[in-house]
Order: structure tokens, then C-alpha cells, then sequence
DNA sequence: AACACTATATCCAATTAATAGATATATGAT
DNA sequence: ATCATATATCTATTAATTGGATATAGTGTT
């Protein structure tokens, strides 16, 4: 597994980051990011963005399987996370820490 | 003070993490870095994010004041995080917990 | 003096990503 | 029919990243 496909952009990372506990479908993602302030993505930029997360195996995507009385609307296609999806947030983190406790050799003292 | 000025770049973030700890010199900031497994990013996208985050308030710079016979080579530009650079790389890590954490409201149950 | 190394800094061209707006299709409710 | 929900794509514009080059300056070595 290289690890160049774990690399997130901004809108790829909050995407991410709005399925790391729970499954949802597109609309409820960007609900998720609206609500806490995100700045605001589009559907436009949404599904693409869906696409290249689940071609790179870090989202996995089915559709509804809730009865049709269950909500107005059409159907919902659900997006989870993935092992590698969840580590690739790991991942980022692991290096925003790395880089700031990072020290250099000072070679003697 | 608008808050879109927080918004960060993915080379600004890694850029800010690497000074959150420790005050640190340009090419110190790369090394910090690269050692990491950062994406490799070069000197010229190095000085022109940080003088857009010193624009933002986002860090402030000093030149060395080591004596000369401390380190070879020409003069260190220190960058140190101000109070807005720690509150931006907050804003980001609380808006993925929040995107997260965040369920819709079920009318009735 | 010439050279190498460290260090900051800018410029250009090419690629990639983000953004706004429009359009299309499908489903269910009024 | 119309409205609201929902997924999906297209185009054009703008913004960001990247590689490569160039410039300047201080320090140590040959």
C-alpha cells in the first residue's frame, strides 16, 4: 500500500472525517460540515470528491436499504469509512504532532 | 476578527504544526518535516506560505540573534506562532471532531 | 580568490484542486 | 403538475501546488 494515495485534500480530509463514526448519505455530509462551521463545500464538489475517496478504497458506498416510507425524497446512497480511510486521518494527525515535537540533531552539546 | 482568515492551506497547516511547540527557522521548518513523512515540500513554497501566515498574523518572524559563530551560513529567520496561528490549527482539529460527532435531528422518533 | 555550504527570497510554467453555476435524472409527497 | 429530496455530471474560473531556475548574503575551506 503506497502511501500516496492516503494523501487528503482539505475537502477530502472533512469529507472523511464526517464518516469516521458514522455511515451517512451525500446531503448528510455536507449537513454534517454546514453545522460545525465548515466552510461550505457544494454537491458539486461533494460527489467528485465521494468518487475519488471510494476509488482510492478509503470510502465504501451502498444504497439505502430503508423502506420507501421512511423518508420523503429518493434513495440514499450511504458512504462508510474504511480501514484505510480511518488510517489515513491517522495518519495526518500522526504528522501534524510529528512535526511539532520534531527536534533537530544537535551534533555534541 | 473574521475567521475566514484562519482557513488554512494544507501546506500552511503542516507549515503552522511545525512551529506550534517550538519557534523555528525556514529550512528547519523542512527538515521538521521531511522527517516526518510529509509530503516534500520545497523552500519555494516554504517562504511564500509563511509570508502569507505572517500576512494572516498567523505566525511572526525574527531575524537570529545567535552569534555568528553559533552556526556556518548566512542568517536564521525564526518563525514563532502567535495566539490566531494556535487558534486556527484548533478551529481545524475541532471542526473534524464536530463533522464527526454531529448526528440530524429525527422529528419524533 | 575561488569554491562549497547554509540560508532567505522571488519568478515562471505546468499541473492539480476548489468553486460557482447550470443541467439532468429519479423518487415521494402535496 | 409542482415541490422537496437526492445523486450525478459538466463547464469555466480561480486558487494552490510543484519543479526548476535565479539572486543575494554570510561563513568556512582550499
Amino acid at each position: 500500500m503506497s502511501e500516496s494515495n492516503l494523501r487528503l485534500t482539505p475537502n477530502q480530509e472533512v469529507i472523511l472525517a464526517a464518516l469516521r463514526l458514522h455511515r451517512r448519505y451525500g446531503l448528510e455530509i455536507l449537513a454534517a460540515i454546514e453545522s460545525n462551521g465548515g466552510k461550505q463545500i457544494g454537491f458539486n464538489s461533494l460527489y467528485p470528491n465521494l468518487k475519488k475517496l471510494e476509488k482510492k478504497g478509503l470510502v465504501q458506498s451502498e444504497w439505502g436499504d430503508e423502506p420507501p416510507e421512511a423518508h420523503s425524497g429518493a434513495r440514499r446512497k450511504y458512504y462508510r469509512i474504511t480501514a484505510a480511510g480511518i488510517r489515513a486521518l491517522e495518519i495526518k494527525q500522526e504528522l501534524l504532532a510529528g512535526v511539532a515535537a520534531w527536534r533537530p540533531e544537535t551534533e555534541g552539546a
